[in-house]
DNA sequence: TGATATTCTTGCCATTTGGCAAGTTGTAAA
DNA sequence: TTTACAACTTGCCAAATGGCAAGAATATCA
């Protein structure tokens, strides 16, 4: 468990002293496959970190469809930024596609901490930064790579993904129809 | 000048005594058409306020070919937030498509302030909040929208780039070729 | 196990977008 | 004003992707 913590609260103005104080905010839990963990038009409370599962966000289209906007993996970071900080509800769905261990921190636990510990707002604001480039990263994927190959990079980054999440809601991520990634796996294969 | 900082930095926990001191940490520069605020491999020792301008950020993909990834319009903050607050060099470029009206704070002088005010750091994590929503919901429209509407939804949101930006410059914002964007100009006219 | 629903693949054809090249328009400097 | 260069448009055809529907494969649950 200390090991998980350190490896996601890595800075360098963060001493052990912190990390306690920062670990003793987080509380266990389980969710099932299929479980919803924030449903759309509900204000999130609370975020995760990802010990152990998958998980992906979604929305909906004008047509009703769903459109998958993220997959979470292990050592994640599992949150809806909007919703938690500006109070807001959310327009993302987050759902369980495997069994899954979360460790669950509360807002005002974290509000608390946050504003008492320098290092956990320079590495609250890091993890913005990293956010914002990954991001920004997917946008100019979608314009400088062909499907294929954002496909094999989604492969690459988070394997998973493969045995757990339904082609429909993968092509959705990658900005095709299903029967487009279907044809695009076929090409790969051959 | 003190609407504009009023303007940018609203938040509830930011008092008048709060916004005069950070108003002190911006100093007015100016920026010729064509000139490079930011040059790639360089590391980004400050942000700017536009109080008046059009600025374009873009990158450089295999083939050495430009992509615009962002545009600033009046009153946005200009800035490279991997490159400033990871101190590493950035991979974008800020280049002023008209001459501009800055305001620019240097990365210690905010620095010091933002630890000194919490209502600074509540603000500095709602703009990320907000960055980051719209970057994603840029990701989201790249994959819902047609490249026409992406372009009159550009259009809507900032109608000074038609003015200013070159279409090569938009289009590659839009994810299309230039050949393409012009079509889409002359079905939208017809 | 068997029945049912979901997921995935594939063929056919339409639509969108790209690539190239020629020509036109507009702009800026000599 | 002339020249040169960049910006923009347009025609022709190719490539990528979508839409629909049928069928095969797989998962799920009683």
């Amino acid at each position: 468990m200390n090991a998980l913590f350190k490896n996601i609260y890595q800075h360098p103005l963060l001493s052990e002293e912190d990390l306690k104080a920062i670990a003793a905010i987080h509380q266990q839990v389980i969710f099932a496959k299929g479980d919803t963990l924030l449903k759309e038009g509900r204000v999130a409370n609370e975020y995760y970190i990802l010990e152990n599962g998958l998980i992906r966000a979604f929305v909906h289209n004008y047509n009703g469809d769903e459109i998958t906007t993220d997959f979470f993996t292990d050592n994640n970071l599992v949150i809806v930024p909007t919703s938690l900080f500006q109070r807001s509800p959310s327009q993302e769905n987050l759902q369980a596609l495997t069994d899954c261990v979360l460790w669950k921190v509360e807002f005002n636990d974290f509000q608390q901490l946050f504003h008492r510990l320098p290092g956990f707002i320079e590495w609250g604001r890091l993890w913005f930064t990293t956010q914002l480039f990954s991001v920004k990263q997917r946008s100019l994927d979608m314009i400088m790579e062909t499907a294929t190959n954002r496909y094999l990079k989604l492969l690459q980054q988070k394997p998973q993904i493969i045995q757990h999440a339904p082609l429909k809601q993968i092509a959705s991520y990658l900005g095709v129809t299903d029967t487009s990634l279907s044809r695009i796996r076929k090409d790969i294969t051959a």
